[in-house]
DNA sequence: CCCCCCCC
């Protein structure tokens, strides 16, 4: 090896503490030797190639540096590798979060040594406060970190001279971070954020082993993060961080978010570890509860499904807790439904998960503000919450008190549209009956619906023209959300499922009643939801009117009859002792609004004659 | 280091 290997002690702390428009300090290219090369996996979503850290040694000092993609082959076909020693050519520096990164542009690698060579000291990347002031470009701080910088400074001579000011908490845990300027780059650094949720302690075991976690989200005027503690973190911090407090939170580590779990509009989260810190903060200026960006009811349709927003609403109806069985776990998950409208005259599904589900119980029609609620196209478009999603009933802010008003003065008596009837239609209240899928009879049974594996699902138009006439109840549990079937005893009504007996029950309805149209005819099966809007009664009060006055049962029966309602079915294949037919539920139904279906009929003829 | 966000 005939170059000299040299190092040129000192570089490092020229290129890092020089002033950054000192030129004279990018012409130096001193020799230097790699200690080590790092592939970064690029952030997800944000496309481009991964990038390659080095750490770079003078034999004095050693610093990190970015390699330019550009040279990535470098490395790649192994010109650059570990121990290697090179010209630094050419460099630059661009500031990051008062931190210089210095991006390596181009290098001439003149050998390779066994060992590392000197003893080279880690240099603090801090820059001198002044030379970050004076930086004569001004671009590379982040309209945010201005914006951060400009608000908190504003508090500290804002006159709250009641609270003292936080104390400089540079020290060794580096400044206070907005969220947005948090990267895997550096780890000296504080936020100040507000716990807007906090989850349970999940348990879990898979083949790579078990333990447990909890994640919250963390809100600074900046942005959301989600944060994570695994095992001892989890005993050390659950109970130290509260849903709605303010927190200083420091070494932590940041990793790169992955998209597919995450919601929050963030590149990275926070992983708790066991030395991060965490201290409350009494001082909650600048750290908003929510920063919300509420999306009309009206303007979901412009939402793309499962993608998140912000919503604001009157939550109309609140409907029992229900359950659902996952398809993929199989596994019983509690459910509730609201309804929500707004002022654009919109009226939209939103369902409850879980113990969130459980835990509404708030009556009446309350302002609901949801962040982060997910978006779907179930009757035009739904929503449902994710457990990184929020609600805040009746929250204190404007939005809140103008819709209420509305809502007392005039929205309470207005009619909503929903977006699955919104196609040709103007008004009404659709509620889950999806008019594009509109099915005469004849056509669910030539595409033969529900013939697969799979359900299908369709709207149709029906009117009634029979009703299998006994057994219209069952006795089930009259626990909120249980409605399995129970059995009299000497001791009562006794539930197997909640394994206690009751006093009476509760009557729900179980029907099989005969469908037409003017193309054919079908069996359907309905169960509560679909009697009380038939008979317009609980099954408990049509029960008492059976035992009371059977000419009035006789006639209430008969009232079914030639009903026209808008169903929503599921279709769906079923074996039963060696025979295989297709059953049809109606998962939804809705009593015939002349003046709606005129309408839509109408557009529908409009639409007719224009082609 | 989890990872499901469900159903109709």
């Amino acid at each position: 090896m005939d170059e000299d290997l040299t190092l040129s002690s000192g570089a490092c702390l020229r290129i890092m503490k020089a002033p950054i428009d000192d030129s004279s300090t990018w012409k130096l290219q001193p020799n230097v030797q790699f200690l080590s090369i790092k592939q970064v996996t690029n952030p997800a979503g944000q496309g481009g190639p991964d990038r390659y850290r080095l750490i770079i040694s003078d034999g004095t000092h050693f610093i990190q540096a970015m390699l330019a993609t550009q040279l990535n082959h470098l490395v790649e076909n192994g010109t650059i590798k570990k121990l290697c020693v090179a010209v630094l050519e050419k460099y630059t520096a661009n500031i990051v979060q008062n931190k210089r990164l210095i991006i390596v542009m181009n290098v001439r690698v003149l050998g390779v040594t066994a060992e590392k060579l000197g003893n080279p000291q880690s240099l603090d990347n801090t820059l001198p406060a002044a030379t970050t002031n004076n930086n004569p470009s001004g671009t590379s701080t982040t309209p945010a970190q201005q914006q951060f910088n400009a608000t908190t400074s504003s508090s500290v001579s804002g006159g709250q001279s009641s609270v003292p000011q936080q104390p400089q908490r540079a020290g060794d845990r580096g400044a206070i971070f907005p969220l947005e300027g948090l990267s895997p780059f550096q780890n000296k650094w504080t936020i100040k954020v507000r716990v807007t949720q906090k989850s349970e302690i999940k348990q879990w075991a898979n083949a790579k082993g078990d333990g447990k976690l909890f994640s919250c989200t963390l809100m600074d005027e900046t942005g959301e993060i989600k944060a994570t503690a695994f095992n001892q973190a989890v005993d050390d911090l659950y109970d130290r961080l509260e849903e709605g407090k303010v927190y200083y939170i420091s070494r932590a580590r940041v990793n790169l978010a992955k998209k597919k779990f995450s919601h929050l509009s963030n590149e990275y989260e926070l992983g708790l570890e066991r030395n991060t810190e965490i201290e409350e903060c009494r001082d909650q200026v600048n750290v908003p509860t929510v920063k919300y960006t509420f999306v009309p009811l009206k303007d979901l349709e412009n939402v793309p499904k499962d993608t998140t927003c912000d919503v604001i609403a009157i939550a109309k109806e609140t409907h029992d807790l229900s359950e659902i069985t996952s398809k993929s776990t199989g596994k019983t998950i509690p459910k509730r439904e609201l309804t929500l409208v707004d002022r654009s005259g919109f009226s939209v599904r939103l369902t409850l998960w879980g113990e969130q589900a459980k835990k509404y119980s708030t009556t009446g029609q309350p302002v609901v503000a949801i962040k982060g609620v997910k978006v779907g196209d179930f009757g035009g478009r739904s929503l449902s919450m994710y457990s990184s999603s929020t609600m805040a009933i009746n929250p204190d802010i404007t939005e809140a008190h103008a819709l209420r008003g509305w809502f007392d003065s005039a929205g309470s008596e207005a009619n909503f549209q929903s977006h699955s009837n919104a196609m040709g239609s103007s008004s009404g209240s659709g509620g889950g009956i999806n008019r594009s899928e509109m099915k005469t009879l004849q056509q669910v049974k030539d595409l033969n619906l529900g013939g697969s594996d799979k359900p299908d699902y369709f709207s149709s138009r029906i009117i009634v023209t029979h009703m299998r006439n006994e057994n219209l109840s069952y006795p089930a549990c009259p626990v909120e959300g249980c409605n399995r079937k129970v059995t009299e005893s000497s001791e009562g009504w006794r539930c197997e499922r909640c394994d206690r007996t009751h006093d009476k029950p509760e009557y729900r309805y179980i029907l099989t009643l005969s469908g037409a149209d003017y193309t054919g005819q079908l069996w359907l099966q309905g169960f509560n939801d679909v009697g009380m809007v038939l008979f317009g009664m609980p099954a408990n009060e049509l029960k008492a009117l059976e035992d009371r006055d059977k000419d009035a049962y006789d006639s209430t029966l008969k009232k079914v009859l030639s009903q026209i309602v808008n169903v929503n079915c599921r279709a769906k294949q079923e074996t039963f002792n060696d025979t295989t037919r297709i059953r049809y539920g109606i998962n939804r139904i809705q009593p015939l609004d002349f003046t709606v279906d005129t309408e839509l009929v109408l557009d529908q003829l409009a639409a007719f004659v224009q082609n």
